[in-house]
DNA sequence: TCAAACTGTTTGATAGACTAACCATTAACC
DNA sequence: GGTTAATGGTTAGTCTATCAAACAGTTTGA
């Protein structure tokens, strides 16, 4: 059993998706807060990083910037989040969290930690450490570099989107 | 930094997204064999399980039965795989790799995982272990439990799938 | 023999993703 | 200053993928 770059590809390629799977089915089987991962993963970011301009969450979770745009109006449509426009560059939209969007996150990730940790419960604690270790090494390889917002939260203001 | 059930969930719903999202780009981007992750799991499936049913493979990848059939009838038109029906029970399709679609599984997932091996190439050799070592206990704690198809497979003839 | 159970397919309907084309805003450069 | 280029988002059109519901063929068994 080596550990060469080789063989962990071939490792990570076979159980990643697996267990993404697994992550997947377990997100979409809590019924109240509706939320896809993706969806998730966007109010996770944001919740992170108010006021974060609709360029960084797409890239962060990987989408291109149509598919962030319309992503986006369909959870400000449900006022899970608010766009707004950056008074010190008008091309940025800077988007937030409402106070249900929280809500809703906080439940909807909150119940999916809940389920897969009864499955975790039966490692014992040296081997949830691994693969806590593992996680985290993952993440620093895998992630892309922080995308730095500071510069244009600042203050924003509403933005009515009416069709004209 | 605890190792708790709840952190090792709330760590794994974090990063597996991640690493899932940088995978499916990097195979992807494999311009070759033009397979989605998904496709190439059930190749991989069913160069283990030659003659699997299709309800295992659905069962396997975490499908309905109607998206593995269609799914299944795209890749019989690109050659990849044959339908045939099982001799001991007309009812079961059992599906088999051509060799042509042993050879884009072995070229699609050799090249994923070259380019995925570059990146883990920057880890030391423990950090290597400690991920293999983790993704093992992930797939134990978390793949299904194995379908027994052998029953099943026996002989097998072919099929014309004609519109009638 | 005929109903029930089982495997797989067909059929809409819906959601999510991309590319290409476009609009608005800011920056750059004579 | 005013035209041009670059940047950030949106719209439109298309394509793929997924599901649930209804259906068809096969086997089981009462």
């Amino acid at each position: 059993m080596s550990n060469s770059p080789n063989d962990c590809a071939r490792e990570l390629l076979e159980v990643i998706p697996e267990v993404m799977q697994m992550i997947r089915t377990q997100v979409r089987s809590q019924r109240g807060p509706d939320l896809s991962v993706l969806q998730i993963r966007v109010l996770a970011f944001l919740d992170g990083h108010p006021g974060a301009p609709l360029s960084a969450v797409a890239e962060h979770v990987g989408l291109t910037l149509p598919s962030m745009s319309t992503q986006v109006t369909g959870l400000v449509k449900r006022n899970l989040l608010e766009r707004a426009i950056s008074p010190t560059d008008r091309r940025y939209i800077t988007l937030t969290l409402t106070s249900e969007g929280h809500a809703r996150l906080t439940s909807a990730s909150h119940g999916a930690q809940v389920t897969l940790a009864k499955t975790l419960a039966h490692l014992s604690n040296e081997e949830r450490a691994t693969i806590i270790q593992a996680l985290q090494l993952l993440r620093a390889t895998f992630s892309s570099e922080e995308i730095i917002t500071e510069e244009i939260i600042t203050e924003t203001e509403n933005v009515n989107h009416g069709r004209h």
